[in-house]
DNA sequence: GCTCATCTACGAATATATTCGTACACGAAT
DNA sequence: ATTCGTGTACGAATATATTCGTAGATGAGC
């Protein structure tokens, strides 16, 4: 079990980290052009953030020859969570069903997904 | 149709619109009175708070007296939407039904919620 | 009219997030 | 050994968000 506070990653740092968890690992470099690809961004101003990240342990690093190579050290699925979480009081006092039927209404949703859901909830019920 | 563009409301506008949504139109006073429920906070601040949301339209107001009373001028729905799409997009990769899964998974869903998005699925797909 | 409670206006301090320039290190190619 | 491309470190400018103090307006009740 890794140390997890109340971590707030900004919406820069998430951006950061989901090119993280995506990829495993990452150099700055690596993350910088992911980033680039959506938005125009320099290099030192991601470099800086991912130092910042290191800062606040939201990630960790190690020298790979003359590169640093990144590592998420805060779990995917439990930053996702705090994060709605916190949407969800914020925004749909506190019921996750009213934010999913939002999500789900705004959304065009395929036959497919929606199957994928109500499966999803069965294996949920019978727990 | 009310004029909406790319409106971001921050954390703290957020907690404002949504009591007004709730209320439907409200002085500073009752939304400060509901703020204060959760968090500690100066009244000049939901004040000052307030009138910023003027400046950038997200609220109206008109004048009871001596008081203003505000009203929301962005819709709930739609300002709610295009939050989650920007989450969606940012953490979820652009889907939505990750997002979704995410949210039940990480909640704890009573049984009766679970049965009404289960309903709300069915209805959708018929469509 | 005077006082008191309550209101708005708004400047300004503080906190937080984002951006980038500049300096310097290092190794590979010439 | 010099140059060049690419790397990190980090201060500092800028932008954005939050907080609140203080000043002055206004109306109700005396």
């Amino acid at each position: 079990m890794s140390a997890q506070q109340h971590i707030k990653p900004t919406e820069s740092e998430l951006e950061i980290l989901n090119v993280l968890w995506q990829q495993g690992s990452a150099t700055v470099r690596e993350v910088h052009e992911k980033l680039a690809l959506k938005k125009e961004v320099g290099y030192t101003t991601t470099l800086k953030l991912m130092q910042i990240m290191l800062d606040k342990g939201l990630v960790s690093r190690e020298v790979s020859g003359k590169t640093h190579v990144y590592t998420p050290e805060v779990d995917k699925e439990k930053t996702q969570g705090q994060i709605m979480q916190r949407m969800i009081e914020t925004m749909f006092n506190g019921s996750a069903m009213q934010m999913v039927m939002q999500a789900l209404g705004n959304h065009k949703a395929t036959k497919a997904e929606l199957d994928m859901i109500r499966d999803y909830l069965d294996k949920k019920s019978k727990k």
